[in-house]
DNA sequence: TATAATGGTTCCAACGATGGGAAGGTCAAG
DNA sequence: CTTGACCTTCCCATCGTTGGAACCATTATA
């Protein structure tokens, strides 16, 4: 089948698919006479197994990872939570962060009237000389030397 | 001062500086006779509030709004209330994308034995045909209307 | 003073994952 | 045979950041 129809089938764009291919992710399609890329149900089976990872925020690299243990039958399935378990941790991570960060905001925001005066917490917030050391008012305690991530 | 002497004390590395002098969101700096960017403790200051705000998450855009708007005594502190409440549902909406992942990650990691055995519901899900919302890669697929993004 | 060690300058490229678009070849239906 | 949809390759843009090369300026030391 064309890349258009694999596209579609798999959910993941036909550039995707090329680009994949390019950097090796996946093996270079069969081609057709006129150099169409002729793709079969298994090669879409595995764009699905990798669309269905991306979807779970697995970088390309580890997708590398995932689809070559899928691919070995004596694969230990310890390797595979491992690559899972690491991730979740990177996840959990991120929205730690994030979760730090809409914290303050919220605050912040909270406490400005949000009107036509100019005074604004926001900006005093920002605008504090050595933002290096300004009061996060999360629950974490006082910033390190070196900035987090 | 010195470029690096300003990237220190504002925490904002060198070569940033130049990139936000490059893209407009600061002024180009004064140039001693050698050509060399001398900052002011003014300039300095500016760049904390932009890296303070950096540290919130906010975007160079974002950032270019919350320093026109802090350079503008008439401000209305409405303008930047607006901008953290967007800013905070972006936070939000990624956050809550995130936990989506980390939940099914977690479940599927949960019920996976991470032995030296083959067997993995991890890969058992990735490699479900079609995935979980994904049309059935069948040789017939139905007509799908445009998948989730 | 000569020299080495910092530290500044510009320019170019890369990352990760994706989209946009141009120029041109191919296929299937009318 | 024409038309339109689809394919091909190639290049560029995104976003924020880092790295390096080649070269110039300043400073510290022998």
């Amino acid at each position: 089948m064309n890349i258009g129809i694999a596209a579609k089938a798999s959910g993941i764009s036909a550039k995707m698919i090329r680009y994949y291919e390019q950097i090796g992710l996946i093996p270079a399609a069969d081609r057709t006479a006129s150099g169409y890329r002729d793709y079969s149900d298994t090669d879409v089976h595995t764009l699905c197994f990798i669309r269905r990872a991306r979807d779970l925020g697995f970088s390309v690299s580890e997708i590398e990872e995932l689809l070559s243990l899928w691919r070995d039958r004596d694969r230990q399935s310890g390797d595979v939570k491992r690559i899972a378990l690491q991730h979740i941790e990177e996840l959990r991570s991120r929205i730690a962060e994030m979760e730090g960060m809409m914290t303050t905001l919220a605050t912040l925001a909270d406490a400005c009237a949000g009107d036509q005066r100019p005074d604004c917490p926001i900006l005093g917030d920002l605008a504090q000389p050595g933002g290096r050391n300004s009061p996060a008012p999360t629950k974490t305690p006082p910033p390190r030397s070196s900035p987090s991530v």
